[in-house]
DNA sequence: CGTCTAATTGAACAATGTTTAAAAAAAGGA
DNA sequence: TCCTTTTTTTAAACATTGTTCAATTAGACG
């Protein structure tokens, strides 16, 4: 498969190696092929993305099997989020910094799957704050998990270790651990 | 000068169109000349990620002119880098999203300003817990701006807003105030 | 074997980053 | 002013990219 091609070129090369005739060529295919699986190489990389965002998925749903508690499975889905970012850099930043150019309209499947990462954590948040309105719940799936995106990001890009700080998993156990004691005390 | 080119055509046309025979031209030169100024485009967008941060700097710094308490400087400051990403989008995505290839090693004269952001976040979040150690107090810094970060690196490239949310503002505010809850409340 | 259809190629195009020999301009000295 | 030397700037070239498309191959079906 292209995808499979396609990801393998990722992690071993970089992105900028993923060129429509080297995704080509490993499967033994030329470049004008390509066009009759994917309209173009925006969407070999959307469909990549979707790829990645299953297999990050996947990776969260097992770390989450048997947590005790909620505030557990918040911080074991922190720690899931951070390892697979780390292992699979190239993979996961191309679904952050892809379009970088332009109001690509992004596929809803797509949307989708980051809409449901947001509501695993808001079915968490729930049930440590059960009698919270939902609205203000999914509000604060969005700002803990925006957090814990922003120091994955950051520690991916090599833009946190300038001050000799933690690792980045300390770091978002931090975050979290914080914000869910500021949660339960305000409400 | 080369690098307003560079500033405007990022403005006005995506970072896609930052190319060398764009921003000589529009300088009234050809592409080659711009190899007397630059090693090469990674240096010119290294330069020009320099500007941009100076200039995110300075608004941070106005906005944090006369603010009460620590707490208040702090949701200024949130306030004030998403309100500047917002305002320079592809600018501002540069800065973070440059060097998705390699390895490139970022100057040291980069890495202090952003060294710099984290140090003036720890300094407020010291005021407001003076007996802490000063490594737990970076440890928060980092943790607390890379959520800030975070939240507004999803605002920028659209991907918060598939739930209907929020205003990424009021994200932040509610990230800030429950983690310095939270912070305080352990202290 | 022959014919229609689908799949695949390979050559072509324009645009990009980058290098470099040549041309143009500037500077300096008689 | 004219010649020489040095510095700027150019224009052309190269390799690589995404993309298109007419031509070719391969496959299926009668």
């Amino acid at each position: 498969m292209a995808l499979d091609a396609a990801a393998a070129l990722l992690e071993e090369q970089g992105p900028e190696r993923l060129t429509t005739r080297a995704v080509a060529g490993r499967i033994g295919y030329t470049a004008g092929s390509l066009y009759f699986l994917f309209r173009n190489r925006d969407d070999l990389v959307l469909q990549t993305n979707e790829r990645t965002l299953d297999e990050l998925r996947a990776g969260i749903d097992s770390a989450l099997a048997d947590c005790p508690t909620p505030r557990a499975a918040l911080l074991a889905m922190g720690r899931a989020y951070l390892s697979f970012a780390a292992a699979h850099p190239a993979r996961w930043r191309l679904i952050f910094e892809h379009g970088l150019h332009e109001p690509i309209e992004l596929p809803a499947s797509l949307t989708n799957k980051i809409d449901e990462l947001f509501g695993l954590v808001a079915g968490y948040l729930a049930a440590l704050t059960p009698e919270r309105d939902p609205h203000a719940v999914r509000r604060s799936a969005q700002s803990l998990w925006g957090g814990v995106h922003g120091i994955t990001v950051l520690a991916v890009t090599g833009k946190l270790e300038v001050g000799g700080s933690d690792p980045a998993e300390s770091l978002i156990q931090d975050l979290i651990g914080h914000y869910l004691v500021g949660l339960v005390q305000l409400t």
